[in-house]
RNA sequence: GGUCCGAUGGCCGAGUGGCUAGGCUCAGCUCUGCAAAAGCUGCUACAGCGGUUCGAAUCCGCUUCGGACCUCCA
């Protein structure tokens, strides 16, 4: 099998993929906290991990491939006085809370499919496993790395620490974090600011809560997604992927609940983390107002757009930049791609019917050695604009041989043709959009009609007729393409 | 304040010691009645200052600027 390396965020090292279980890989990702619309920055992250999914399948890996919705636990603010996201939009918007979750997991679904994202081997909630969350308390409490404090249960961080390391992950040190958390004073439940939520006590106006030992409440924001990756993967698996942005606190007190509840090593062999989308260098958050939808982008209805995108040039877009780089968004970056994403389907279109010559010798185009970069660039932790730059010299190669200057045989065509797919469809999900056929033949017949009369005209240098032809389809947002043979056309 | 990351040609964006991606723009050319579209060809950049080295965008140090995390965030 083709070796693949991981940028591991661990050990900070790119590192060989050596799967626990081959053919057989697990590999769970953070879901979006279902609250509210996701915007393009949540869209990339998701994006990333589609490519590794899609990646380890491609290479022959059997992916059980894990992402959670995050439908109760996750606060505003601070944990002492925030809510629970859910909870609020549901009083603000007068609706039941897992009308919220239903809405915005709805939503969610619809863009990843409208980005052609795979789907998830399990998409498991968090309210789903209510239970197996009260268990790992249990677990983390036995163990001695809990503590219950007026009806919540906290994880208690000093102590894990001196019994495992705490901070890998993220880098950071105990003690330089406890001079620089902000101390809440004696109300404060925990023991420690360090320390973090298991369960929550829930006060009588909290919507969303479950009895447990302790009170009635609900769980910990980080706890759902320790709870469900053990019971889905087990103990210890593959890959963890999520944001930077999750790496600290969120990662890190998972790898702590694990590692509290059932002891050991390390509960996940390789992290990643996808990098930001940023708008003018700045990373895109709600909490900046500089976030826009998947249908704003699509429809170029915001200030930050001048017009809209298809969801597959935003695709290409992101694929032209290394996941773990934070990539900026902007306008002419947007436009460069859709042009190149073009330049690359109109080449794939044409493979089909490239001139092939007879002979069964090879020619100078080097078929093999293409794929192989191919490989070799999706090998090197999944570097996708690498891969993209070799493609576009398959399409150059492609256009040689439609223009006569480098013949191929019919063997290597196949080959050129089912790699490049294999790239182009399978392992980055690039599809061709529909936008001329939606009224079945009859704009093929009348176009072909056109075009003869046209061409007709052309024959007769009636040019004034041919010209207005051309110019009233222009305005229809069809462009006549003469050539050699005869023309052709597109609709934009 | 602590921890970490980045600065690449007109724009976007790869690239961890020599061979120096790719896309877009732009220019020239081919094609064309003209044009458009398309295609081909061309365009040698690495924030600044030192250092290591035969050789540095790439390693080390300093400076400047920008960003992320440390509190919710993909």
């Amino acid at each position: 099998m083709q070796s693949l390396y991981i940028q591991n965020s661990l050990s900070r090292k790119k590192e060989l993929f050596v799967p626990l279980n081959p053919p057989y890989v697990g590999m769970y990702v953070c879901g979006p906290t279902v609250y509210s619309n996701v915007h393009l920055g949540n869209v990339r992250t998701f994006l990333t991990f589609d490519i590794v999914y899609r990646y380890l399948t491609f290479l022959g890996y059997q992916v059980r491939y894990v992402r959670n919705i995050t439908d109760v636990g996750h606060l505003t603010g601070d944990s002492e006085d925030g809510e629970d996201k859910i909870g609020k939009k549901a009083r603000l918007e007068n609706l039941e809370p897992m009308e919220i979750v239903q809405k915005y997991t709805n939503d969610f679904h619809d863009v990843t499919r409208v980005f052609n994202m795979i789907s998830p081997s399990i998409e498991p909630s968090a309210t789903g496993h209510i239970v197996e969350q009260i268990e790992m308390i249990q677990k983390i409490l036995e163990r001695g790395y809990g503590y219950e404090s007026n009806g919540s249960v906290y994880f208690n961080v000093r102590k894990f620490s001196e019994d495992f390391p705490y901070g890998e992950l993220s880098g950071r040190r105990i003690d330089d974090q406890l001079s620089n958390t902000r101390s809440l004073d004696g109300q404060d439940e925990k023991n420690d600011p360090l320390d973090f939520a298991l369960w929550k006590k829930a006060d009588t106006s909290h919507l969303m809560k479950w009895p447990s030992p302790w009170s009635e409440g609900f769980p910990g924001w980080h706890l759902e997604c320790s709870v469900m990756s053990t019971k889905y993967l087990g103990t210890t698996f593959d890959i963890h992927g999520g944001g930077m942005d999750l790496k600290f606190p969120h990662h890190e007190c998972e790898i702590a609940q694990n590692v509290g509840a059932h002891g050991g090593g390390s509960p996940v062999n390789y992290w990643m983390h996808g990098n930001m989308l940023t708008v003018n260098g700045r990373k895109m958050a709600k909490s900046e107002g500089n976030g826009f939808t998947p249908e704003e982008l699509i429809t170029g209805n915001h200030p930050l757009l001048e017009r809209g995108y298809s969801a597959m040039t935003v695709r290409f877009f992101m694929l032209q930049g290394h996941y773990a780089s934070t990539l900026d968004f902007s306008n002419d970056a947007l436009q460069a791609a859709e042009k190149g994403l073009e330049r690359l389907v109109t080449a794939m279109s044409k493979l089909a019917d490239l001139p092939a010559t007879a002979s069964t010798e090879g020619s100078e185009a080097d078929i093999p050695s293409l794929l192989d970069r191919c490989a070799q660039a999706m090998g090197d932790d999944f570097n996708t604009p690498i891969l993209i730059s070799v493609l576009f010299d398959a399409v150059k190669l492609i256009n040689n041989v439609t223009s006569g200057k480098i013949a191929i045989t019919s063997v290597q065509r196949q080959e050129l043709k089912d790699g490049m797919e294999g790239y182009v469809f399978d392992v980055l999900g690039l599809k061709v959009e529909e936008k001329t056929r939606q009224d079945g033949g009859d704009t093929d017949a009348l176009m072909g009609l056109l075009v003869e009369l046209r061409g007709n005209a052309k024959t007769n240098k009636d040019w004034a007729t041919a010209d207005t032809i051309r110019d009233t389809l222009s305005q229809l947002g069809i462009t006549i393409m003469d050539g050699k043979d005869g023309s052709t056309w597109k609709k934009d």
